[in-house]
DNA sequence: TACTATTTTTAGGATTGCCTAAAAATATTT
DNA sequence: AAATATTTTTAGGCAATCCTAAAAATAGTA
């Protein structure tokens, strides 16, 4: 059985392979978790000797296929809690993560399966990113940004790539949700300001707003 | 913010608080929760100086009032989850209590308040135990031992005394389940068993069996 | 009351996971 | 390539929580 702590470095080093094709350094890993690269090479061999990692000094790390697949478990758990406090509980966005970071280590295949069952098998959780399933197979898909569509092109809000508590309460009192359909109107050549037409309201948003967030082409 | 150890122990005193009128003492806590006196002694040591508990070397310990109002925060939690697992998650009684004890130990005041929205707001855990409310005050009912009603008497069946694994099942084999409403029919005078009519199927229920289920009169 | 048994505390360690400061290795720049 | 800068590791500590063994206090009994 993993400890918190080794949990959260699974997870974090997962995150941190989605977004390089090298090997995870030190540093990386300890901006990451707010903690000092020192204790993060402590607890590295610690995990190379239970073959969660592979790691050698000063090269950096990766996961086996056994931290793999565990980071994905955990993955899937955060996941599907944060669609549960999304879904049934009431809350929004910008709070469920903070809390899926405790649900997340709770230890129990049978609550995440029933849990999973309850919710009804969702694909993705509210910020549009996909849950694995219980083999721990990921449907990546094919979002885009809104930045790259052009005038006329319709499209499902499925994610947002900056899921700060700003941005998303920006969404939220715009009432821009998960799920919904925006129409592209128009694109300003002089700002690249996009029109978009949501629930039958236009607005107008800023190109930082459509560089962060995802869809997919209906 | 309190470690998942203080939570613990909190809740441990609390529980033994209600068994006896005394002082609790550092061996029945060592031994409720597996552990040994000399690290319950520490343990009481530093609770003591957070307030928590009010200790005295060699005279044991009972619960300050802020001690007593979170210990009944947690309480409360563990027996919400508990009633989430049964009710929606298809959990059996003798599960429940294992994954709520990882539960219990989320922190978020608005996860607690809107689980027990999202449960109706109900009173009682799957064991009959009473679930204390958002201010901590907690309606104890006048649950009684199935064994000392008498022929005649409808009661309905609210909670175990004996809650291991081994009752439960027993109990759920023979489809007799929390809500339930007996009628007692007879009881032999040889051996104390009782014959019980419970949804409208007639069960013979040892002296041990009745010892161990508590019931409300109706 | 004195002796014995039990309970509780103290003393000294172990482990986990974090930290700072200094040393070693690697990368970058001139 | 040499010098400098950056990254990573090592060394030595600290706090939480547990442990065993021994000492101290309390309780029970002859």
């Amino acid at each position: 059985m993993l400890t918190h702590s080794e949990e959260n470095y699974l997870k974090t080093i997962f995150h941190l392979s989605l977004e390089t094709d090298k090997e995870i350094s030190t540093n990386s890993i300890a901006s990451k978790i707010n903690s000092k690269p020192s204790s993060v090479t402590e607890m590295l061999k610690k995990m190379g000797d239970k073959s969660l990692v592979s790691y050698q000094k000063y090269k950096g790390v990766s996961l086996t296929e056994l931290g793999q697949k565990t980071a994905l478990k955990i993955i899937r758990k955060h996941r599907l809690w944060e669609v549960f406090l999304f879904d049934k509980l009431n809350f929004s966005w910008d709070e469920v993560h903070e809390i899926a970071e405790q649900l997340e280590h709770v230890h129990s295949d049978k609550l995440t399966q029933e849990l999973d069952r309850f919710l009804d098998y969702p694909q993705h959780d509210p910020h549009g990113d996909p849950i694995p399933n219980r083999a721990g197979f990921i449907q990546y898909s094919e979002k885009i940004l809104l930045s790259t569509l052009e005038v006329g092109d319709i499209a499902r809000f499925v994610g947002v790539k900056d899921s700060s508590a700003v941005f998303l309460q920006y969404l939220d009192k715009r009432n821009i949700t998960l799920g919904d359909l925006l129409t592209i109107s128009f694109i300003e050549a002089f700002d690249h300001s996009m029109h978009v037409s949501i629930n039958d309201s236009n607005h107008i948003l800023s190109k930082q707003t459509i560089s962060n967030i995802y869809v997919l082409k209906v």
